[in-house]
DNA sequence: GAGGCTTTACTTGTATACATTATCGCTTGA
DNA sequence: TCAAGCGATAATGTATACAAGTAAAGCCTC
């Protein structure tokens, strides 16, 4: 894979051809604008200013906002055009307990179903990582960015553990969700990084005893733990004007 | 809704123009035409046959290729196209495993955020309803079909009840799954819908005393027996050949 | 005859013109 | 003054022509 393609481009930049058709290469591109905050909630996305901004035709724009509406960052409306969906503080809430009760699952199909060799391996990595970095007393912002790329593999491992393409289809539908991604871990204090690392260990415990039950239990305490987190951090300052 | 809307056409009429975009009424057609198993599994979908079918040209037929795909019925491969996904044994298994998480969450959030009056009512209509189907000793074709419509409204009447877009949404993704569907239980012996039907009258009891851990446990149990049933079942006659 | 290259038919991807629908301001009448 | 209706404008929906990619047949070479 090229170094283009894994750097997301701007918005304003003329498209590079990198992709395997200029449909894919837009809709990456206007995922992660949207992902990044660029456009408001509620904001309409024009066809016509999308297809000049991006300098391609209104064909490949109008199969991207349909893709990306299909993985609900957008809102459809027939002959009305897509918009930017507005996501209330309980609709955030619920994406983690819907991503919990889909992990868990994953974790109990992991279990169920064996660990093959190179996630075992990626688990183990990640984890002996995680240990090197939660040694610090404190974490810096680097520590921080650090740890959150091992949570992100350490999930990303239980996924494709699990050999089940729907569901893994499912989680990836969860990460449309604004602050319900992996990586938000950075948010949240010292304290519940370092027991949500040792969850980790124990997951990845059980996952080699095969132990479907505890395995399944943990990882859903693990994740519905960080909406509860996310709960308690929002109850000062309200994510959204329109939570219900 | 017209009458013309609910009837699913034939993909060999041309289209009527009911629905709100032509897009819109062909991914309805095509959808339909998949489900009833008009194509078989891995059948690839020429744009160019189908719009001449269906009297369309190409734009809405990718359109709704594009809708069908991420819905994860067809496969789509980049400048090759679209074709029927085929689903193995433990696919279908899997699918089963899914949506039992997803329904028990959806009971979960009904029992906690209480049932309103139109679910609740609905709920008490297809609760009698089943008592007068299940009062005959044996089932006739009939029976069986109204007792499946019955199924289905229980179920959906809780997925509303849930009021969880996202969580409606993947419960709606768990239906593209051939033998996954609400109305399957017509498959099933006498004493399973009975069982089945008692399970519904505990859900809905759990649900109304806002009990939501054993609104979660039974519905979760309810689906899953389904797959236990469905795996006996197949036992006998393998359903797919590429199953694991 | 086997393997690889070239060509050709066919399919999908993209651009663009046209059709249809929604929106919003204006006019007109009560 | 307000409401309803009309029309202009601008957006999305659809059709179609062309570009680009894929696959399979045929040819050539070894």
């Amino acid at each position: 894979m090229t170094e283009a393609a894994l750097r997301p481009q701007s918005l304003s930049e003329p498209i590079e051809d990198t992709a395997v058709t200029r449909s894919l290469s837009v809709t990456d591109r206007i995922r992660t604008a949207v992902l990044s905050g660029e456009f408001e909630p509620g904001t309409r996305l024009h066809e016509v200013r999308l297809s000049e901004r991006l300098g391609v035709s209104r064909t490949p724009i109008r199969s991207a906002l349909q893709s990306l509406a299909s993985e609900g960052m957008l809102d459809y409306t027939p002959n009305r055009g897509y918009s930017v969906r507005r996501f209330s503080t309980s609709e955030i809430v619920d994406a983690y307990e819907i991503r919990a009760v889909m992990e868990a699952l994953a974790a109990r199909f992991a279990a169920e179903r064996g660990l093959p060799e190179a996630e075992r391996a990626a688990i183990e990595r990640v984890l002996a990582e995680g240990d090197v970095i939660l040694a610090n007393a404190e974490l810096g912002e680097d520590e921080r960015l650090a740890y959150s790329a091992v949570n992100a593999t350490f999930h990303e491992a239980i996924h494709s553990a699990a050999r089940c393409r729907m569901l893994g289809d499912m989680i990836r539908v969860c990460h449309s969700v604004p602050h319900s991604s992996h990586r938000n871990v950075i948010s949240f204090e010292h304290m519940d990084v370092r027991r949500r690392h040792d969850d980790h260990h124990r997951i990845y415990d059980a996952i080699l005893a095969c132990d479907a039950y505890r395995a399944e239990m943990l990882m859903r305490e693990h994740v519905a733990s960080v909406k509860t987190s996310l709960v308690r951090a929002l109850s000062g300052r309200p994510l959204s004007r329109r939570g219900r």
